[in-house]
DNA sequence: CTAGCATATGGAGAAGCTCTCCGGATAGCG
DNA sequence: CGCTATCCGGAGAGCTTCTCCATATGCTAG
């Protein structure tokens, strides 16, 4: 890649990060070209979708977000340590806005490896706690309930990951 | 009101109806002024935003669902009556394509009755099952979940909603 | 039955969105 | 330094939501 392309591919995504955070999914992709200050074309030459940016952006938060729970399993209560995985996934998708997360979840296979690495330590986590629930489908609620606390007002993200049994 | 503008909020409400159905969170207010066979103006007139659409036609779908729900107040199996309730209210949130109804749940004051009504079910469902669960959050999650399996293909709605503790 | 008015209509248009296209600029190699 | 493959920007097509107001029409009072 031309150097001047790598530049603007990086402030692109700077851009996306800022915008999603600010707008959530009133995001748009105009302003964040503007933004960036790279005209519209470029911004899809790079990122031909929405999703596309956001899996870039999603791609590094991930690999914190494992490294995490990686740390999560020598946990000595395994009961405790799903939890605290689950709360950390959910604040993960609360940080991209919730909406973003939960649609890339089993998304499009450019997100795959980041799903697997994911889905692997809950798996791992929820295999230790002795739970029986698929790890699939216990993401899939956490993200779906992180994004719904954000759009009802004085919905607890804490006092709902509760009533996620485990 | 003006018999003609009675005759065209009816088309109107019926027109958003199958809009919504068919095409989900990509419905289009356009679109549904012309399935109508009404202006724009019209539609906007009688309904200022897609949510005061969305707000008619759910107030219908609940009077059904609050029968419903009555009526497994008097089922043998607390336990059971209220899986089934959640079960149902699951279903009429998907009937209106998931996305709408969680927006709806606490949402705007028009839709005040309807969430007392099903709130109030919730609630001595819950009750009568011994669940401490807060009856805002329960069907919050449950919204939640609702509109989440229709966007992660292979998702079960019955086996996620297993996952919800009550 | 009709006349007049309050009420309702519809579609053009403003503003903003996503996404495409291509003439012109430029990085970086030889 | 010059040439070319690569990359850029922004105009524009075709959507969208939502507003405005000249025109049409239901309803009622006489």
């Amino acid at each position: 890649m031309r150097s001047d392309a790598q530049q603007n591919r990086d402030r692109i995504i700077a851009a996306a990060r800022a915008e999603f955070t600010e707008h959530g999914d009133g995001a748009s992709l105009n302003r964040i070209a503007q933004r960036a200050g790279v005209g519209a074309g470029t911004l899809y030459r790079h990122f031909p979708s929405a999703q596309a940016l956001l899996v870039a952006i999603i791609t590094d938060d991930v690999a914190a977000l494992h490294a995490h729970g990686t740390a999560l399993l020598d946990h000595p209560d395994p009961a405790q340590a799903i939890r605290n995985w689950l709360a950390a996934v959910a604040l993960h998708a609360t940080a991209m806005r919730g909406l973003v997360a939960t649609e890339l979840v089993r998304g499009g296979p450019a997100l795959a490896d980041c799903h697997r690495a994911v889905r692997g330590v809950t798996e791992a986590l929820l295999d230790r706690a002795g739970s029986a629930a698929r790890a699939d489908d216990v993401l899939t609620v956490v993200n779906a309930v992180a994004w719904a606390s954000e759009h009802t007002p004085g919905a607890g993200l804490p006092r709902m990951l509760e009533l996620i049994r485990v």
